[in-house]
DNA sequence: TATGAATGAGCTTTCATTCAT
DNA sequence: AATGAATGAAAGCTCATTCAT
């Protein structure tokens, strides 16, 4: 994964089964977990590598060593945090139940997922700043396909089939409504906050944000 | 645009007592403007104050001239992006209609406007990155009152006396709805154009997000 | 002369008179001594810009601020020190004697420059291992013609009109076989004394060099 | 040089005792070969280790292991390319010319074999730039005599008994010039390029340089 | 009111080298 | 004898800001 530019070769992967490099792999990881969390609180340009180094046990010069730069370690973050959500996404079964209840399904767990992890948000946002030039730049993001996607065709047919469902929307509308909806209510959290004095993610909100966003679907999608 | 006394070079320097004011409100109006695309483009901490400068006819003096720092420049370049939208708002005149179309014309208008102001809304999300805390300092931010709200608030009462709306949502509420689909059309076009290919913001795909932003909202507040 | 590469305007020369940029150029002209002294002991590579700095009244900032960086001020030192030479070579003055004796001068006037500017030669030597990458880069560089090569041409035609120089050689020949031997002389002082153990600079041999080069020219050019 | 002992893999790893130094020494050849490249091209300072290393089928780490450092790396790397001109030198067979030939000869072997080893004379030029400090600490460089000298010294000694040649330069005199031609051609090609538009190492330029080398020699020494 | 000149502090990155087996 | 992993120290460079008039 982290291409060296010249000479160094950090151990990327464990070669040969034994533990030698299992502390090679921790520490990547504990870059990149804090590397996350800072990239997330200060936006790319704000984030500091000598900040990442000094909330890690290691030292500004293994970032260099295993990640090769700023740049690179900031795509291997991004890498992981959709890594993280698209796990999660395939685990997801709703082929067993009924049309109405898969979208509301389906749409509960981005909602969820969007709630819980504030920083893949805000990864996604400063991201989006810098025109998703570095997404751009890697190679596992361009290969690895959405899962939920596949699942969403399937139920829009199923519902479509069963004559439910409307059919000027596909599934990437419908996915495009879900995560506009969740995302919104964390990475605009601050200024919606600010000028409405309501916080979009007080958990006495949340149900009903919730239940708002399975009904505005599912009212939409039956709907003829 | 005020036009300068004499001449056509709207020169920053002065010329001669009166007329100062005049240059003034012009060279801080070309340094806001060159500020918001600058912030815009590259966020808070990607812009540069050099950059700035050279994108205008004055020097980098004058910006702390004049607004006394980067920060402060931010604030201003913020304050006035929120005052256009606004002045679009107040101009409003939804009463005559029945509350569904008034609704629709209220979801449209910020459609539109997202659409067309892109800069405002990445400077939003900016702003969100940094969790609010410039629009915080701002004193003009808190003052100013938000009249889409008050006229979504009277839509929403008109069409609940009329028994046609849901009574479990407020102004508020919808006005997050809208704000969600029109904001990640525009703040997360490019991570969702490199992730699935689709550009949300294709002319060729706008009517049909339109539609869909306004049956949603609809259908939604007309279920009961 | 330096082009800051955004923003920042040093006065690269003064404008109007007036004795304000005095300052700027004193230091201007003391960072590029120092820094002809530096690149020429310790190379392109080993020379180091905050050591340039600390020789200096001013800060590194200032070689920053005055030429935009390490190439650019090289670029500058390589720029002064060939314009020195080029300035003694205008002053020269042998149209009125016989071509013999002319080329007798024109050789020691490189001879005694060379031997009196150690500097330039390392600074050339350092610019060849560089492959002359700088001076490509330099505009001054192209457009200073060498006053020198006009001055060797006249003596040759002269000669050969006299009927005592040979004319299967041209200026530039002779300029390189005088250059050589100067440049030599200083250039690989160094490795010469470690392996003969002979000083070429030892103030003893001077004259016995000096004589050499000058016989050297004079009987191969008069040698049919 | 050697074959490996079994395989076609010249792998540094040893197999089993006896073939060890066989492959020790190709290792040490293959960095020596890739060293030399790189500190030619790129001067001392400007050679990075790092770069060597991945040139060659070994790592950064074998240069430390079989050279203890780049110093030391640089000053073997130097001594063998003098001693490649040195074996030269020891073939050359004057002895039967005639002292006006044997100079001739003699010249052209340094002519010859700069114009084919340019590597050499950078590195020489390099060395230079140091002021010689890796000569000087290399116990093998002070104690090889030179060869060529010799040569010389019975040569001018053969001409001046003959009464052909002057007698006021040495051997030492003579090598230099004849080293001075050769290596100014070799070492300041690229600024003499840039500067007066000639390559003084075009082929179509090689005879008359060659020949214009001789004849100034021999001109010189037989002039009176 | 207006501005050219200067700058301290801190940024990302690179380098030759050594540790630990 | 041989090597993968790690690193301290310093390099070149950039930033928003203030000085001085």
């Amino acid at each position: 994964m982290a291409a060296p530019s010249s000479g160094e070769l950090p151990a990327t992967r464990s070669k040969n089964g034994t533990e030698r490099t299992r502390d090679a792999d921790r520490t990547r990881t504990e870059i990149l977990d804090t590397a996350a969390r800072e990239f997330a609180d200060k936006g790319y340009d704000g984030a500091r590598v000598d900040e990442i180094a000094a909330k890690t046990r290691t030292t500004k010069r293994m970032i260099y060593y295993y990640f090769g730069g700023k740049e690179q370690l900031f795509v291997e973050v991004l890498e992981r945090a959709y890594t993280v959500i698209r796990k999660i996404e395939q685990q997801l079964d709703v082929e067993h139940l009924d049309p109405i209840d898969a979208v509301r399904q389906l749409a509960e767990l981005t909602f969820d997922h969007h709630e819980s992890h504030p920083d893949f948000v805000r990864l996604v946002s400063i991201e989006n700043i810098h025109r998703a030039e570095h997404i751009a730049r890697s190679a596992t993001m361009a290969s690895v396909a959405n899962p939920a996607l596949d699942v969403l065709t399937r139920i829009l047919a199923r519902g479509r089939a069963a004559g439910c469902f409307r059919d000027d929307v596909d599934a990437l509308d419908v996915h495009m409504a879900i995560s506009a909806f969740c995302v919104f209510r964390t990475a605009n959290r601050y200024t919606f906050n600010a000028i409405f004095d309501r916080d979009m993610l007080d958990p006495a909100r949340r149900e009903h944000y919730r239940r708002m966003l399975t009904d505005m679907l599912v009212s939409y999608l039956t709907t003829p």
